[in-house]
DNA sequence: CTGTATCCCATACGATACTG
DNA sequence: CAGTATCGTATGGGATACAG
């Protein structure tokens, strides 16, 4: 029953065993990378990501977004009370110590469909 | 019905909404970045993978080391017909073109961790 | 406009036992 | 040693309708 001796990584209540999968757990799943990808350079209202991740869903885009802030990497800022409602959505600055590495995962898959799609057409 | 009109990434047969999704489409999940950060400066075998991964199970490792080898990431090398069997897995070429990305995972996970771990501590 | 509420499903992952 | 087989569960995410 000896539990694993391996000292375990932390972050916000989670465990994690490697600091790789750390950095997974709080950007991995199909969309975290992406929304902060279109937020890198600009401020995003939630209809302006919404056009920019057209299969995304409300629900999920909302969820994600949501857990995006509780991990303190965007901001939610509301700038109205009455609807119509204006949201805007951007990194914060522990949010932003994610951009070189966001960019890279975004250059590694451009690099790669680029490759993959020139072996396959023509 | 109109289909949204954006022109998707394609990988083996997976579309992607972006650049980023398709990285992550490759490189996400729970494991997949452990076992190709375990792999950037060596070749190992399954049991030595498995100590290196002390909570993944034996079923998920096989599973993820057979979709990486699919995605052409790592090799898998059999060195003897008869059990005991000998294998070993490292990275391919095109693998290595993810070692960068996979440090800078790797880092970022443990900044995030050593400064984390200092905030909830003494 | 910016979301929630329900419902549902596919898949990822874990536990355990067993095999070539 | 290096896995499969089987089963069970958790959760991520989609579809759709509705709400503040």
């Amino acid at each position: 029953m000896k539990t694993t001796e391996v000292k375990m990584l932390n972050f916000r209540g989670n465990e994690y065993p490697c600091c790789a999968s750390l950095t997974m757990g709080i950007i991995g799943g199909k969309w975290k990378t992406v929304i902060l990808f279109h937020l890198i350079n600009e401020k995003l209202r939630y209809n302006e990501l919404r056009k920019s991740m057209p299969t995304v869903t409300e629900r999920t885009l909302s969820l994600q977004l949501k857990a995006l802030e509780e991990d303190g990497l965007i901001k939610r800022k509301v700038f109205a009370s009455k609807p119509p409602l204006k949201v805007e959505y951007c990194l914060t600055d522990f949010g932003k110590t994610l951009i070189p590495l966001i960019q890279s995962i975004a250059n590694w898959g451009d690099s790669v469909a680029e490759k993959y799609s020139m072996e396959n057409s023509v």
